[in-house]
DNA sequence: CATGAATGAGACTTCATTCAT
DNA sequence: GATGAATGAAGTCTCATTCAT
């Protein structure tokens, strides 16, 4: 009985987070396919392999669902523009960089992209961004910092910092969304054009 | 009698048409601040002070008042930038007329603003803009124009067109979305500022 | 004014009745093809060149309509049956009188035909069809009479009217169906054919 | 632990297609009573003691219950005409089997049987009855078969078929309904007699 | 009288969530 | 824990009927 008590947590160790992890996966999916609400909760269960009430298990409610798959998309973005980030860099090569990583990521995660355009423009979305660009936050406390530091070094152009991130990453969604829905296509030449000419944007 | 009658042909000119729009502007602003899913029609009925039947007489079913009102919002749009727009003018002053008139209209109609941000993020959306942007609109000639042009006389930057859009007008999206979501505030100052540096960033 | 005033009274004259008889006209051809509930009021005020209202002028409501439809259909084939009837023929000749009018009369006029089978098989037939058969009808008193007599001069079964019915009949509507819905084709030697067979059902 | 265990299977089995056959027999009463517009899903919900949404897990929308139900019924016909029909037995004797068992089994089932008249005089029945008719199908086959031979063996009269089903069911189908709304009493020598003035219309 | 826009009760259907197994 | 059948609130839409013009 030890045995298979043992035994039993140990696949629930290893089969738990497996579950979870395909719920999320389908999850985000089909919500970036078919949206919030042209997604039930069964049809997300039936293709992750799981019972309807499974979900339950590890999401109080859609809702939840919906907001902690936002708040793990976010945070696979900032393991992105972290990696490779080097704050002793010149503010010029790290907007670079940054750029640029957000741009191929979204291109290269298409899914993550329309899932976390639609959730901004969502009464989800509303809400949070507000609690949140409010607050404080990990990635934006970068992005600070970098525009900080370079509007301090009259490196950039002297304007309230949500003007130069408009600035600076709005041409970045633009084009993304562009080529995720194949209306351009970009290359790794015009990537790093792009990425050039925001800095062009932005710089004193 | 004579003045009776004329007195109820005024009625109807003024009264049925009201009802539309009553509908259409109780549906714009409840679609952009609860979505289209969290406004179910009884809602806007309810506030246009209608039966709930009376909408159907006026649109086929829920989707076709959302596509409608899109068009309509499109077509304010279109009539703002038009008014005082002068194609003999050089191509900077014009695309700072278009730029300006953007950003002002939406900072102006924020209501506009997010429903026309919600419906692109939406399956409604993505359909019709893939149909628009591959086919021909009123709106994108215009600009189209302005951009092949300014291409041809090398005054732009020598890009695709989607990437000179993308640089021309995301920055402008992006802010007026700050702006209307209050994490950012614009005067006529900064406007003007700003349109400047969207040029920038499309001038060769 | 006099003048005008005759005018509009001879119009309502001749116009009165010929609404109602377009609303008649519309309701059966629309109640046949669609059935009672696959056709809106609406529907039939449009068809028939009126308001919706007008039919409530005519017909206290939906229902009534379709009950004054059905005794409309029954007059019609009594007069079709009583004209050319002689009651003064032996009992074979006018039963054969009978049934081939009833089904010649049936194949000619489908519309007839569907709405009464329809009727006849709905709510609203049932009760109808209750009242009416535990009463008195002229066009059953006609058929009673003669059945009665035959049964009496001991040419016919002797058999319960409802079954002397049934036999003569059913076979009747039967095969008017069919040929109504193109399952048979009739033609008039089938039919005489056919009518003889249903008196050899019931004769002695 | 193994009694309990067996008897939660037992309910399952038991419990499951329970809850199917609930909805079946009540969607057949109310259906036959009040016709299908008459019977919203919701009365026969709560007439069964399932919820609304229940219905639709077995049936995927209002029109397929009608039509299973539709098939259902016919099904239980033909299994009734089986039963005890003799292939070797003389034309004569089985007609007589297969027409008893139709008239008795409509008399001991007048829901079904209304059902049945209802649904084939309304839209639902008139499509289906034509791909049927005109198709193939085992009980027409089982009655076309044995026409056929008839006729083969000029024991029938050289009529269409059609013109036979006509002569010999009409009449049927015509007692049936008189019986079942009470408008003839029919017992089991007048059956009888019936029967064989039935087979007295076809045979030669 | 005629009209048809307006109404709102009520029908069908979906789907987030629960809970017995 | 996992399941998925069951639920019923809530949403979309239709249509018989009314009534101001």
């Amino acid at each position: 009985m030890n045995i298979h008590s043992s035994l039993m947590i140990e696949v629930k160790i290893m089969d738990t987070p497996g579950k979870r992890d395909d719920i999320i996966r389908v999850a985000l999916e089909l919500f970036a396919e078919n949206g919030f609400h042209g997604t039930p909760v069964a049809m997300i269960a039936k293709k992750a392999g799981v019972g309807a009430g499974t979900i339950y298990r590890y999401f109080e409610n859609k809702d939840v669902l919906i907001n902690e798959l936002f708040a793990d998309l976010e945070r696979k973005f900032m393991v992105a523009i972290e990696d490779g980030y080097n704050p002793n860099k010149p503010i010029r090569e790290r907007f670079i960089h940054i750029a640029a990583t957000i741009l191929k990521y979204s291109i290269s995660h298409p899914l993550y992209f329309r899932y976390i355009e639609q959730y901004q423009n969502s009464p989800y979305g509303v809400s949070f961004r507000r609690d949140k660009l409010l607050g404080k936050s990990d990635d934006h406390d970068l992005l600070r910092e970098l525009f900080n530091e370079g509007v301090a070094q009259q490196v950039l152009k002297d304007l309230p910092l949500p003007v130069l991130f408009a600035l600076a990453f709005g041409p970045l969604i633009a084009i993304a969304r562009d080529h995720i829905l194949g209306f351009s296509i970009l290359n790794d030449t015009l990537i790093l054009k792009f990425v050039e000419a925001c800095w062009g944007g932005i710089k004193r």
